[in-house]
DNA sequence: AGGTACTTATAGAGT
DNA sequence: ATAAGTACCT
């Protein structure tokens, strides 16, 4: 029976099936099983799965749970429509583009993309483009979006144009008018277009509200902490009719206020829905005593919460290390230790996270896991997607499937070099906005235009236009593979990529077989039938075009492939919300760091961070390693760092310190569950106000040269380095710790290295 | 037009 | 440390 394996208050929250319902989910509290029982409880009511919609924040975790419906209820789990807000809208938005003035294979412009076109803006807008940063004009008109204010709202508002005008930035409105106005003459989207035109949808075309509120007659939101105002609008619309509305989250764990998410969706949601029955997830059935005691001391410092009590009956575990290190260096390579030592235990690499605040933070992990033969898996980062030769490919397939999309035709129509230079566009930009067409159209009727582009150029790009007019044509009888396969081969980008015979142009090959390989995987499915969800229909192979492999695609992470294998993992603190692991690290527990120096300015961005440093916490199921290194490489150069704020919040009941990272544990795992003589920690940190004085000399190199090792460099000295390998000293020159060594290295040539970091070793 | 060499800006999380 | 942009040369 389906309930069985609950406790009492997953069962009371699954059998509530009608009227609005919150279930504040503790840190592993068992939320997914609940909801997918919740779900296939329903199913097994008689309701119908297609009138169940369910949001999601990943597509891993749309993935997951219908995998888990599907083994608890069989067939029918695979019409509830099931996804991230992002794609289960922009599918919605293709069905009903022509409402909007869109046509259904609008483009899906990311982050660059925008970037790229805001930029473009600026610039011809001739505004300074110091004082109008991409990022600065990016994210304010993000944070409009999401908050519903169209180009005309936002020149309209008091309150906006005060602050851009105290900031000196009083065209931002301006450059938010024309950005939209390009997206639609390119008939693209941005990420928060996507939301912003559901929005308009629902509020313009009452008929259409209407049939998705019949249609969607129970609603489920996952992770409601994290949804932003124009999210919580659309729910609140869709779900207006029947009222049927499951939202489940944990204030504790809201983590993305950042991209514009309101904590106040989930604190208000008793005021939305007075009659809203709360349920309380409050055992954890994840990790240890100590681990979830030592969460819930970080988290009583904030102010906002909901009241709760996260519990376990668990065993005590051991306590948490904290423990210090000379460098980040000195760091990454503790937890490699850790992790080797565990793992000749018989613990599999795959049991280890390592948890970071920001994404840069991984290059020093990875280079002494390399060193090391640890196996790890990255997340995060350059995503595959966001590599160059995938967005020229890709670029290529928007232009195909959408030939208005104006950002992949600058990006196709040059790539590889076709002499059709910046000279060239510049004119065709220009006959284009005169003619008030997208860059193609102009390109494809030059011959008829007047223009200064002389004749074997206009050859040469009529001659691009109608490739891509063929391909366009053939969209829809051919498959996504049959016809990417042939675009690839045809735009001539692997053919460059192979006459530059470079070690990374084979990688941006293989990259690009790789899409390939997942063209083939699309169009192949194991699953004999693919079902739209939205439509009800079944998608046949020949129907599995290039248009619908982008359109998922553009919505793709890399966190959506995942490459099984026993690894150590190695992501953010936010690529891990909702994953396990046994054994966890979080590095890099530095002022400034984490808590980053932005969030120190706000109290609410700092209860953020701490939440982040909750979120971190509760990943692990077994043993949790933090740390913290006195200086570490930022921006190509040291900077020295204090141990964060949030490592003096876990009560010392639950807390080893050690202040260098090795051989500080005797009782690893004797004395875990012995609390009786733990009131003070082994060593004293110095108290957070007593400010030392940052170390003018450094006590030891990171790799542990002794200084007296410095001395016997010499000029034609050989050497190993543990990146570089072997190599001749050619010149040595400054004093002390600003001893520079030129050293010709066997393989990679010539390179200056600060004797005091370096690990050079005479041979 | 295209490639190379040098300069400069920029580093917070991700659908 | 690195990517992106610019100046300059072929």
């Amino acid at each position: 029976m389906l309930l069985d394996e609950l406790n009492q208050q997953q069962q009371d929250a699954v059998r509530e099936i009608d009227g609005p319902i919150i279930i504040i989910a503790g840190a592993g509290s068992g939320k997914t099983k609940t909801l997918t029982c919740k779900i296939a409880y329903d199913l097994q009511n008689g309701i119908s799965p297609y009138n169940i919609l369910a949001l999601t924040f990943t597509n891993k975790a749309a993935e997951e749970m219908k995998e888990r419906i599907t083994e608890l209820v069989g067939t029918p789990a695979k019409y509830i429509l099931m996804g991230t807000f992002h794609s289960i809208f922009s599918r919605i938005l293709r069905l009903e583009s022509e409402r909007l003035g869109f046509v259904s294979r609008f483009s899906i412009y990311d982050t660059d993309d925008a970037k790229s076109l805001i930029k473009t803006i600026i610039k011809e807008m001739n505004l300074d483009e110091k004082r109008y940063t991409v990022s600065f004009v990016m994210e304010r008109i993000s944070k409009a979006k999401n908050n519903l204010f169209s180009p005309s709202d936002y020149l309209n508002s008091i309150e906006i144009q005060a602050e851009d005008r105290a900031a000196h930035k009083e065209q931002i409105g301006y450059i938010y008018q024309q950005y939209n106005r390009r997206l639609k003459g390119a008939m693209a989207m941005d990420f928060d277009d996507l939301l912003f035109n559901m929005n308009v949808l629902l509020r313009d075309f009452p008929d259409v509200l209407k049939k998705y509120q019949e249609r969607f007659r129970y609603i489920m939101v996952d992770e409601y902490q994290d949804t932003n105002f124009a999210q919580y609008l659309i729910i609140k619309k869709l779900a207006a009719l029947h009222r049927n509305i499951c939202v489940v989250g944990d204030d504790a764990q809201s983590i993305y206020a950042f991209r514009g998410a309101s904590i106040r969706n989930i604190l208000n949601f008793k005021t939305d829905y007075p009659d809203a029955k709360v349920f309380k997830l409050e055992q954890n059935y994840r990790s240890t005593q100590n681990i979830v005691n030592a969460a819930n001391c970080v988290i009583a410092n904030n102010e906002d919460q909901i009241k709760k009590n996260v519990w376990t009956s668990n065993p005590q575990g051991c306590k948490i290390r904290y423990t210090n290190h000379d460098s980040d260096r000195a760091e990454a390579e503790y937890v490699c230790q850790t992790i080797k030592d565990k793992v000749i235990d018989g613990d599999n690499y795959s049991d280890f996270a390592v948890l970071y605040r920001t994404n840069m933070q991984s290059r020093v992990l990875e280079e002494a896991l390399r060193l090391r033969n640890t196996p790890y898996r990255l997340y995060g980062g350059i995503s595959f997607y966001s590599r160059k030769e995938i967005k020229d490919v890709l670029a290529y397939f928007r232009l195909v499937s959408n030939n208005d999309d104006n950002g992949a035709f600058e990006r196709s129509i040059n790539n590889p070099a076709r002499g059709i230079g910046n000279t060239t566009i510049n004119r065709l930009k220009i006959i284009a906005a005169e003619h008030n067409v997208s860059l193609f159209s102009a390109a494809l009727n030059l011959p008829n235009f007047s223009s200064k582009i002389n004749g074997t150029t206009v050859e040469k790009i009529v001659e691009f236009c109608k490739m891509i007019v063929a391909f366009s044509k053939t969209i829809h009888q051919r498959n996504a593979y049959e016809l990417g396969e042939e675009i690839i081969r045809m735009s001539g980008i692997k053919t460059a990529l192979k006459n530059e015979e470079s070690i990374e142009a084979e990688d941006r090959i293989n990259n690009i077989d790789e899409l390939i390989n997942s063209l083939q995987a699309f169009v192949r499915k194991e699953d004999d039938i693919i079902i739209d969800e939205l439509t009800g229909e079944e998608i046949s192979q020949t129907e599995r075009t290039l248009d619908v492999f982008l359109s998922q695609v553009s919505l793709m992470t890399d966190a959506d492939n995942d490459d099984e294998g026993d690894k150590v993992v190695l992501m953010t603190i936010h690529a891990a919300k909702g994953l396990e692991f046994p054994y966890v690290f979080i590095v890099g527990m530095e002022e400034n760091l984490f808590p980053s120096l932005q969030s120190l300015t706000q109290r609410s961005d700092t209860e953020e961070e701490r939440r982040l440093f909750y979120v971190a916490i509760t990943r692990a199921e077994k043993e949790l390693m933090i740390s913290s290194a006195r200086m570490r490489f930022r921006y190509g150069e040291l900077v020295f760092a204090e141990r964060s704020r949030f490592v003096e919040e876990i009560d010392e009941a639950y807390l080893e310190q050690s202040l260098d990272g090795k051989k500080s544990f005797p009782a690893l795992h004797k004395d875990a569950n012995d609390n009786s003589n733990r009131k003070k920690p082994l060593l004293k940190l110095p108290s957070k106000d007593s400010k030392k004085p940052l170390p003018t000399s450094l006590p030891h190199p990171v790799g542990g040269n002794a200084s007296s090792a410095l001395r016997k460099f010499e000029i034609g000295s050989r050497v190993v380095h543990s990146r570089f390998g072997e190599g001749t000293i050619l010149l040595l020159e400054g004093e002390g710790d600003n001893r520079k060594a030129m050293v010709n290295f066997d393989v990679g040539g010539k390179k200056i290295l600060v004797l005091r970091f370096a690990k050079l070793e005479i041979l």
